[in-house]
DNA sequence: GTTTAATTAGGTATAAACACTTATTGGCAA
DNA sequence: TTGCCAATAAGTGTTTATACCTAATTAAAC
């Protein structure tokens, strides 16, 4: 039987170094090829054609969750780990969404990755306990009035992140080449669906919640 | 010659069993104990007294910054060596203040690790190569009116606090019980300080720069 | 004991943010 | 095709924030 042939994308050295060592002392894994950012995934996972990609989030110098979307287009065979240290489900359900196969997060155990990789390749989907256990308890906790950031649109997060550096609308409408009347429009949307009084407390949920990624 | 006696303090399972396995791997080395919460970790100090201890900054349920001070006390014997995923020059001074002998980040190399349980146990201090370049790096920009939060004042530490909620500051000024003249004032010594716009980047710098933990 | 810095607070402006209404466009889906 | 929604943008207010100024009090530092 083959190895299943393993690429690594974690801009964490170290870390990157640990599973290499790890999957390698298993005979049933082999890991092809590691990378520190997400563009030189993209590029290993369509020339080395992997089994299995472990795709860290926080990558540049784009995310790992565009990492994972170009993967699947370019190389749909490869099956894409999200591995996080999040523990939010909407990292897991984002990483879904962009093709991923699975997700494990860092506070996962070594048997749990090592599951997770054999199941993708098996051609089914995993998620950590952690994250399912998470999941249970929010359906159980059922608020439906909480702020959900999903609700947010493309254009607003956009205008958040403008907000974020500190750009006047005046300046976000001449950077995004529309009228500051949109900007205003939009700041106030973003406001009332999630419930926040002023830019600064947007700024600090935006900063702190991680739902919205 | 007998082993360096190592106990891991991180609250990633998958980070703390992978060092456990490279670490104990090499014969020099023994890790004698593991954890993954800061109380834990100053417990393990006290009863098992290894040489070295790998404390990851981030944990429950206080910081590694407070579990290496209390170490520091309970075990003077024990060397602490500060891990974090932060490359900030500001965490490793804030560790090194707290007591610990070293500081590597998760973006360091195995080979570095090792160099830095040697280095440590050895009597030494060791600084990880990426927060040395830093530094330097910072040392030739040499800008002495660069923002320094460190600079803020108890009040203005306060008064950010109450603007990240989302207050305004006649909310504040009525939470402080002053006047919204003074708490007009202490924003605006605030953003001369830092060389910001407005509330909204102050924010976005007081949760993304660690310098003033 | 004099200087320095933090906290306090007033005045006087302009600029920006926020609230709410209406309305047009284009795309996508039931 | 109809209807929903995102994105666009205008009008018209009110409220807040920001930018300057001056200045008193107090405590710490030199």
């Amino acid at each position: 039987m083959n190895k299943i042939n393993i690429l690594i994308a974690d801009d964490h050295k170290l870390i990157r170094e640990t599973w290499s060592y790890i999957l390698n002392s298993d005979p049933r894994f082999q890991v092809i090829a590691e990378c520190g950012d997400a563009q030189e995934a993209v590029e290993l996972a369509k020339t080395k054609r992997p089994h299995v990609v472990l795709m860290d989030i926080n990558m540049a110098p784009f995310s790992g969750l565009e990492a994972t979307q170009r993967i699947r287009k370019i190389s749909p065979g490869s099956k894409v780990i999200g591995v996080s240290m999040h523990s939010q489900p909407a990292y897991a359900k984002k990483m879904l969404q962009m093709g991923a196969r699975g997700y494990v997060t860092k506070n996962s155990s070594k048997e749990e990755m090592i599951k997770a990789i054999l199941e993708v390749n098996h051609g089914n989907k995993y998620i950590c306990d952690e994250i399912k256990n998470i999941i249970s308890e929010q359906l159980l906790d059922e608020k439906e009035d909480s702020p959900n950031i999903n609700a947010l649109t493309e254009r607003e997060m956009q205008i958040i992140n403008y907000i974020k550096e500190g750009l006047s609308s005046k300046e976000i409408a001449a950077g995004l080449s529309i009228s500051l009347k949109t900007v205003e429009v939009h700041r106030h949307n973003i406001l009332k669906k999630l419930k926040l009084k002023n830019s600064a407390s947007l700024v600090n949920f935006i900063n702190t919640n991680a739902t919205y990624i």
